[in-house]
DNA sequence: TTCGGTGCAAAGGGTTTGCAACCTG
DNA sequence: CAGGTTGCAAACCCTTTGCACCGAA
C-alpha cells in the first residue's frame, strides 16, 4: 500500500510540479495533524525546520495542491483552512470542530435526496455542507 | 399585512436601533435586489442617493442588522455576502447563483436526517448547506 | 438633550504578485 | 540546463477601530 506521500509524489508529478524539502515538510505536516488548518499554522508548524519559509509560499503551496485535490479547502472564520484530502477519495461532508480544527467524517450527502432542484431551471454546479461544533475534547477542555 | 420596511422599523426599535435616511435605503435596496450582495454591491448601489456614504458604516450596519436577524450572511468566495432575511423566519437554505447571486430557497434541512451525529460526542453548534450552480437566467446569457 | 449614527483616517489581517535568485529533475 | 520554486517586499482587498461631530427620538 502506497503511502499518503508517494501517492502526494505522484499526483505532483503528473501534475508537473516538483518536489522540494519545504513541500515534503508541509505535506508531511498535514497529512499528520488531518485536520482543518489555516495558513498561520503551517507557517508556526514549520518554522522550526524551516525558518526561512514564508507566508507567500505557504499560499502558493497550498493553493497549488488544493487544484490537483491534495488538499481539501474550506472558508472558516473568515480565513481560508486546509487539510489533508481524505484517502477514500469519495465524496462526503464533514463535522468541524470550531476550536481545534478536528473533523469527523459523514458518510451520507444531502445531495442525493435533493435532486427535485431541477424544476426551476437551476443548474448545479457543487454545494457545501458543514456541520460546526466542539469535539468531545474540546468540550472538556472548555466548559 | 405589514411591509418589510414597517418590520425592520420595528425591530430595531425594539433593539435600541435608530432609523436614519442611509440606513432606509440600504435596507431597500436589500428587500428589492433580494439576493446575497457584498458590501463593495451596497456601496456601488447606494454611491448615487448617499455620495458620502462610507465603508465603515456600510459594515457597522451590515453586522448590526445581522445580528438582530434582519439580514442572512454568508462567507461566499472570499468575501462576506449579506441579504434581506427570508420572511418566512423559519430555517432553510438556498441554492445561490454563482453569476449573479439570486437564490432558491430550500425547504428542506439535512440536519433533519442526521441526528444521530451524537455517539463520538461531537457538540453540534450549527451548519452550513447551500448549493452552488448558475440560474435559469444566467445560463442563457453566458451560455 | 441624550444616546446612537456617521465620516474620516488609519490600521488590521489574510492573501496575492512581480521579480531576481535558486534548485529539482 | 530548463523550467518550476522560493524569498523579499510590496501591494491588495476586505473589514474593523478610535475619535470627534452630527442627528434621530
Amino acid at each position: 500500500m502506497k503511502t499518503n506521500i508517494e501517492q502526494a509524489r505522484e499526483r505532483m508529478k503528473a501534475s508537473g510540479f516538483k518536489m522540494t524539502p519545504k513541500r515534503l515538510d508541509l505535506l508531511s505536516y498535514l497529512f499528520e495533524v488531518n485536520r482543518y488548518v489555516s495558513a498561520r499554522e503551517v507557517a508556526e508548524a514549520l518554522r522550526t525546520s524551516h525558518p526561512s519559509l514564508s507566508y507567500d509560499t505557504i499560499y502558493r503551496n497550498l493553493n497549488d495542491f488544493s487544484e490537483i485535490d491534495l488538499l481539501e479547502v474550506t472558508e472558516l472564520d473568515g480565513e481560508m483552512k486546509y487539510r489533508a484530502a481524505c484517502a477514500s477519495g469519495h465524496h462526503h461532508h464533514h463535522l468541524i470542530c470550531r476550536i481545534c480544527g478536528k473533523t469527523e467524517t459523514l458518510n451520507v450527502c444531502p445531495m442525493e435526496w435533493i435532486s427535485p432542484a431541477q424544476e426551476t431551471g437551476f443548474e448545479v454546479e457543487d454545494h457545501k455542507f458543514e456541520i460546526y461544533g466542539r469535539c468531545a475534547n474540546c468540550q472538556r477542555l472548555t466548559s
